[in-house]
DNA sequence: TATCAATTATTAGTGTGACAACTAATTTCG
DNA sequence: CGAAATTAGTTGTCACACTAATAATTGATA
């Protein structure tokens, strides 16, 4: 295999990941959105599924702990979400939206979409099958365990 | 357009992109690389070309001037680059690796190839141009001028 | 030539990501 | 039962991304 030119695939996806983060974030700004990408990507989690541990929405989510603690420390300082005890267990935490934080994301949500569409100009259906399988696979292929 | 299953993407990439570069940066500690992937990069792009300004690099990297200006500190306090004064623009830094910068590169050029390599298993040929060309077609969709 | 605009690099501030270490609570098991 | 291991969440540290603001220098132009 063609080492040199394999190995450079890691530029490439590093730079559109950032430039994905980067057009939405500006867009967020723009309509004065007041919320960061990865604040709002747990809003969403949140909104699909309420009352869930701060250790599941990190799996769910894909951030570690930590992360996670501090973007909801935010979202609760904005008044967006709260912590409620977990009846059971008094190590754990149910995270569960504010009316304000269900308003948030029922706004917003069209807008979002729009855009995140905006990267699919010029691609096609096939295009965006590929991607998600290639995109999975490499996951994979570089999990923790193996 | 199924909007909803489109703008969905963005978490894929984001997790994958991750982690790729944590893949990546556990790989040089485990090999105490002494190095992460950032300086790495920037590393590698002056062995390609050396006396290059911040500028120059920044472009070339994907990186901003701020986060560069960063990076290349952290190389310097290394001892692998240093800053040489521009012979007619005294805005400007030329950069150059030392002896013991293209030591490194040169000592640690293989094993970052078969690092990166790990990512493209149970791909072919076909998956990579598809990848490449999808990530830039998106990467230009976003561009900030658009 | 004197001023103003553009350019290069830096600094400060905020948010995020990864890791390690820690607390508190719970579970396991001798 | 009680000590040890495990689990959920937090805090601290370092590195990076992005923005805005600044300093120093250069170039353009009136």
């Amino acid at each position: 295999m063609l080492k040199e030119k394999y190995s450079q695939y890691s530029f490439i996806l590093d730079r559109t990941a950032r430039r994905v983060k980067q057009y939405a974030q500006n867009s967020f700004l723009q309509g004065a959105f007041d919320l960061t990408i990865d604040q709002w990507s747990i809003l969403k989690i949140l909104y699909e599924e309420d009352a869930m541990t701060q250790k599941e929405i990190a799996e769910k989510s894909g951030k570690d702990q930590p992360t996670l603690t501090r973007i909801v420390d935010i979202l609760i300082k904005k008044r967006l979400a709260q912590r409620v005890e977990h009846p059971e267990d008094r190590r754990c935490l149910h995270l569960k939206l504010t009316k304000e934080g269900k308003a948030k994301v029922e706004e917003l949500s069209p807008a979002v979409k729009e855009i995140r569409m905006k990267a699919w100009e010029n691609l096609s259906e096939d295009d965006f099958e590929n991607f998600t399988r290639i995109l999975n696979t490499i996951y994979n292929n570089l999990n923790q365990q193996s």
